[in-house]
RNA sequence: GCCGAAGUGGUGAAAUGGCAGACACGACAGACUCAAAAUCUGUUGAGGGUAACUUCGUGCGGGUUCAAGUCCCGCCUUCGGCACCA
């Protein structure tokens, strides 16, 4: 008689062994072994806990990470948080406790969780980004960006608040503050800002040397939105001039009028000389109560002002055309103005039909009376230029080079690279996050905190929430603000603002090949040990702007020599959601939550992980189930009771072909992530052993090694019980052997017209002839030929087609 | 609106352009049991037919192909992102 399958049991024994030998702690070098760097993105330590959607990814790519160290890699598989942010910050607010409070207990209830999962993870590694430790060497590179002039203060917008000050995006709702419910405005500020736009090539260029999934590389390079196009310069008769980028230079003639962003600085220069000032001023107000959502969004009604008595001159032909502003051009986008040709812009079409402005075709090859002729129907179609002067009759790609030449010549335009994607915004009005480490000085300016100050910690005070005039709590303590210049040791001022959440998660996977570092913030045998990382897998929501800013910083410290590789990782793969069984998102208001401890407490860690795993294709969403969790843990039971079923002798004959076949999917499987048909392989082969009554040794060996990654505890045990072996971390991944796979007869399709008639079995390499000889014997098939063959489609091993024409 | 992804039985889902629905759940039936649970075995896309069999079938509408869930064109719906949530 066996022992019953009790999972809790095994899984503390198993847990607590794992935690006393540090069975997963890596060294950097291991003597054979090759190096795989695994990562999970690191969370943020919410109050919730550790959820479904933490537990899919974890457990999947810990099979993942437990697979490839049984193929004897040495493998880094590290664990930390990303206790920086706005989440937390509320969180203290609404408890009345310090944000450190908070973090520390949250930090601790999810380790704990974790380690209930049986996660693989090197303990020893483990970061926090809030530690000082840590987050001395998130200032210390930001002083490098500084130094590099790759971080300034820049006037950007932000939403304000009048009794709230600055809030996030997702504080603002229907231009709304949701704390206060004020309306809000945009105001201008001036912020720390890295310049990410001068790596914008690079980042686009580089996702070349990647194996990103397509999509993911596909989304990264819309995001970065590089064009290449002309910047040409505009002068304002009544003085003055401003600059405009475009990618239609061909259009230039059929300009009618321009646009400026209306709180753009050339508007308060043309103050006097504006005959209409105060509805300008009445117009940027009611701009300043938009989003820049609301003010780019294409399907909306049209609005613009023009502004009285300014004109600007057309550099191409020297013609007068009339000056508007419109909230669809945002001021800190491009040079804060555009051209506009109503014939082949639908926006501008829109907006000219609204005031009434004249329009100009210039490209011939459509009907311009009722909708713009735009670029992406005229580029490549051989259309030529009208109305444009010295360049008409020329096709639209000869004028596009023509023109740019001749406005070069006359020095007012110049050929340029622009980009969707903007600088980042570095500066945070808030209490939660590493302090900028700058200080003001009169005489000196912007200077940085000497390296040996670092780390500039958190003051803890009483009150962090965000202050009223828009600045950040820290400037209301006076022992934080004042200081000297390091520079001349005058009177000097810190700057307040803290960085954002995004600064910790861009580099924390560098600190883990080397956290314990004191000297540097990892050394350069650590990270050339360890990078670039193989796999890298975090949610959906994180493809575009984490992925990128963790290039675009790992790109800078590239150039500064402190990193070997210029980009960090290789592979990129995302999971999907686990929606509720009512197939909605999780969430606390649709009561459709599931807790991962009370499913762990009912079937066992295990069970869970291999739920996990078997609930659907890795990257895409899937809808939670308890009866898929109970299918799991009868799988389990069915591997544990086979011990029952094992027999001394190998059943070779019987078996070879199921074993060898499982060894091929599941190794397969798992290297690809798809760990759903990994699990569906093992269930088949488990199968087989039942209808089988009986296993080897051997053959039992294997299918536990297969299913170890997913359900380690239960491996472990048993491959204990069986005396396989000391421990299952010692043992090989099982290879297939191509031999046993070999089939001689296969079982081919027969189509008729098109739709299989019949089933016929032929030798694997029969070739057209035998098997079509074959197929007209079989009385199902010869049924239906009962016409002239007219055709034959072959593919060996695949099909046959016979096209027969009725008579 | 723009960018990215997805849509297949009663349910979760599989399918390098080549037998749609592997595997699993549920349901139904059988074995074991005094009985139930558990376990083991079998059946199970829909319509029609006593049956052999037959027609239909991968969000909708077209197309390419001997062959389309898969490729192309045009839609619809849902999800993620859109720069201060991270």
């Amino acid at each position: 008689m066996i022992r019953k399958y009790e999972p809790l049991k095994i899984e503390k024994k198993w847990q607590s062994i794992w935690e006393k030998e540090e069975t997963y702690k890596v060294p950097n070098h291991a003597d054979g072994k090759e190096n795989e760097y695994i990562l999970i993105e690191f969370p943020y330590p919410s109050g919730i806990g550790l959820h479904l959607g933490h537990c899919r990814s974890y457990t999947a790519i810990d099979a993942y990470a437990r697979k490839e160290r049984l193929c004897r890699k040495n493998v880094l598989f590290p664990f930390g948080t990303d206790a920086f942010g706005l989440e937390a910050e509320r969180t203290a607010i609404r408890e009345h406790k310090l944000p450190q409070e908070i973090v520390a207990r949250n930090i601790k209830t999810f380790q704990s969780q974790v380690k209930e999962l049986g996660l693989s993870f090197d303990w020893s590694r483990t970061i926090n980004s809030c530690d000082e430790d840590y987050y001395k060497w998130t200032q210390w590179q930001f002083i490098q960006f500084f130094k590099k002039g790759l971080a300034e203060k820049q006037e950007t917008t932000v939403n304000w608040c009048p009794n709230c000050g600055v809030l996030s995006n997702e504080e603002v709702e229907d231009g709304k503050c949701c704390q206060c419910h004020a309306e809000t405005t945009q105001k201008a500020k001036q912020q720390w800002v890295l310049k990410m736009t001068e790596y914008g090539d690079r980042l686009a260029d580089d996702l070349s040397k990647t194996e990103y999934l397509d999509h993911i590389k596909t989304s990264q390079l819309n995001w970065i939105g590089k064009s290449e196009g002309v910047e040409v310069d505009f002068e304002i008769k009544q003085g003055g001039k401003f600059s405009i980028f475009t990618t239609c230079i061909e259009t230039i003639f059929g300009i009618t009028f321009m646009v400026l962003a209306p709180e753009s600085k050339i508007v308060d220069s043309l103050r006097d000389k504006i005959k209409n000032w105060k509805e300008v001023e009445e117009y940027r107000k009611q701009t300043a109560k938009k989003s820049e959502f609301d003010r780019t969004e294409m399907n909306k009604e049209k609005s613009g002002l023009k502004l009285e008595g300014i004109s600007a001159i057309n550099p191409a032909n020297g013609k007068e055309v009339d000056v508007y502003i419109g909230d669809f051009v945002l001021a800190n986008y491009g040079t804060g103005a555009v051209m506009a040709v109503p014939t082949h812009d639908q926006r501008d079409f829109e907006f000219a039909e609204k005031f009434g402005i004249p329009k100009i075709q210039v490209i011939d090859g459509a009907d311009v009376s009722e909708k713009a002729f735009e670029k992406q129907d005229y580029l490549g179609k051989g259309c030529k230029l009208i109305n444009s002067g010295e360049f008409s009759g020329l096709t639209v790609e000869d004028a596009k080079v023509k023109i740019t030449e001749k406005l070069i010549e006359k020095g007012v335009a110049r050929k340029k690279h622009n980009f969707k994607m903007r600088d980042w915004i570095f500066s945070r009005q808030r209490y939660w996050g590493e302090p900028i480490p700058i200080i003001y000085c009169e005489k000196c300016g912007w200077v940085p905190v000497p390296e040996n100050e670092l780390p500039i910690t958190l003051p803890k005070v009483d009150s962090y929430e965000p202050t009223k005039d828009g600045e950040s709590p820290l400037s209301a303590i006076p022992e934080f603000v004042n200081t000297v210049c390091p520079k001349c040791g005058a009177s000097a001022k810190r700057e307040t603002d803290t960085m954002p959440g995004w600064a910790g998660s861009s580099w924390y996977f560098l600190r883990y090949c080397d956290p314990h570092n004191d000297k540097e913030f990892a050394s350069m045998d650590a990270l050339k040990a360890w990078l670039p990382v193989a796999l890298y897998n975090g949610g959906n929501e994180h493809t575009t702007r984490h992925l990128l800013y963790a290039r675009f910083w790992v790109k800078v410290l590239y150039d500064l020599g402190l990193v070997p590789v210029d980009e960090p990782f290789k592979k990129r793969i995302s999971q999907g959601l686990i929606l509720g069984t009512d197939g909605k998102k999780m969430s606390k208001s649709a009561g459709n939550g599931v807790d991962p401890r009370i499913m762990i407490d009912r079937y066992g860690a295990d069970s869970l992980r291999v739920w996990m795993s078997f609930i659907g294709e890795y990257s895409e969403s899937a809808s939670w189930s308890e009866e898929g969790l109970k299918a799991c843990n009868k799988l389990l039971s069915r591997i544990w009771n086979m011990q029952e079923m094992v027999t001394e002798k190998s059943e070779e004959s019987e078996l070879a072909f199921a074993v060898h076949s499982a060894i091929k999917k599941v190794t397969s499987d798992i290297d690809n992530t798809k760990f759903n048909t990994a699990i569906s392989a093992i269930m088949i082969l488990v199968n087989e052993i039942y209808r089988l009554g009986k296993v080897g040794r051997e053959d039992y060996k294997n299918l536990i090694l297969l299913i170890s990654p997913f359900a380690p505890h239960i491996a472990n045990e048993l491959f204990e019980v069986m005396k396989f072996g000391t421990k299952i971390e010692d043992a090989t991944w099982p290879v297939f052997d191509e031999s046993k796979l070999v089939k001689n007869e296969i079982e081919l399709p027969v189509q008729i017209n098109g739709k299989v008639r019949g089933v016929i079995t032929v030798s694997v390499d029969a070739g057209e002839d035998e098997v079509l000889a074959a197929a007209k014997e079989n009385k199902e098939i010869s049924k239906y030929l009962t016409g002239n063959i007219i055709k034959v489609i072959f593919v060996p091993k695949k099909i046959l087609n016979i096209i027969v024409k009725i008579v």
